[in-house]
DNA sequence: ACATTCCGGTTGCAGAGTACAACTCGCGAC
DNA sequence: GTCGCGAGTTGTACTCTGCAACCGGAATGT
């Protein structure tokens, strides 16, 4: 099936391309927020506060590495965390108020971003890249597991 | 309109998800090539063969950035740089048997991962994916420049 | 023809992100 | 109580990246 194989061709190489971007812009976009830290409070809003090792299992990130990404983000006063009381081991994550402004305000220029550059894309192509997209990252492992 | 609003914002999710876990799958999937390794190799490819500068401007990075991944890759074998007769300050970038080799295997495991990922679409679905992929990434500025 | 400016590329420096390994501390099982 | 486990931190080292300063060749203007 010719036309099959190459749009998995295309598909792959396309991302990868997004992929590679979007670090870059990021750091353009908004400076005070890398892609990471960026993901982490937004999976701390979503979860509504969660534990750095979760973050790590989610993210595929070593534990250090959240640790420390957990420390800056606390240190700019982000995110704050509370012991568990149950467990003393534990701390869990939680965004502060400011966290929750930044992040707004990141959200909503990459937003605006990417409305723009969809602008002109009809809504049903809208609707069908979307939900192709998510078909996509739901799949549980290949290029990019969780 | 309601529906176009989600989904932007759908893609957006999306999009940030799969681009935060390109990198670390990359690395998991081909440790001997980075993302950017790789990106370059497969510029060097399809150009048959340009400049630092060129991928410095196609990929948004700093020129050093790229003269430090050149100097690397050409360490080990993978790309060549030869003098252009015409302009002695460039250097046309090209790949070697070795680069090539690497290149084609690298492909091919990421090839394998997306296709098994893709495997239960339909043709039809692939091909619109891969339409708006391209359509998307094609959008001048934005979330992620060239 | 010479000076100035432009352009491709390299190098020094600094900072972020990351992993791995060794460690601390608290919890639970035996 | 001791032992192992799990959460988190810290030391170390490496890569990627950008900025700024620089070098040398090319192009341009006077």
């Amino acid at each position: 099936m010719r036309t099959a194989e190459s749009a998995v061709e295309t598909i792959q190489r396309e991302m990868t391309v997004f992929a590679r971007r979007a670090r870059a812009s990021a750091g353009r976009m908004h400076p005070e927020l890398s892609l990471v830290s960026y993901t982490l409070l937004g999976h701390l809003e979503e979860s509504g506060g969660c534990r750095a090792t979760d973050l790590a299992a989610h993210y595929a990130l070593d534990k250090s590495t959240v640790s420390r990404q957990v420390a800056a983000l606390e240190r700019a006063g982000l995110i704050e965390r509370r012991p568990d009381p149950e467990d003393h081991r534990v701390q869990e994550l939680r965004l502060t108020g400011a966290g929750q402004e930044i992040l707004a305000q990141v959200t909503r220029r990459r937003r605006a971003a990417f409305r723009e550059r969809l602008a002109e894309w009809p809504e049903d192509d809208l609707v069908r890249f979307a939900a192709y997209l998510e078909r996509y990252n739901a799949g549980v492992e290949g290029i990019g597991p969780d």
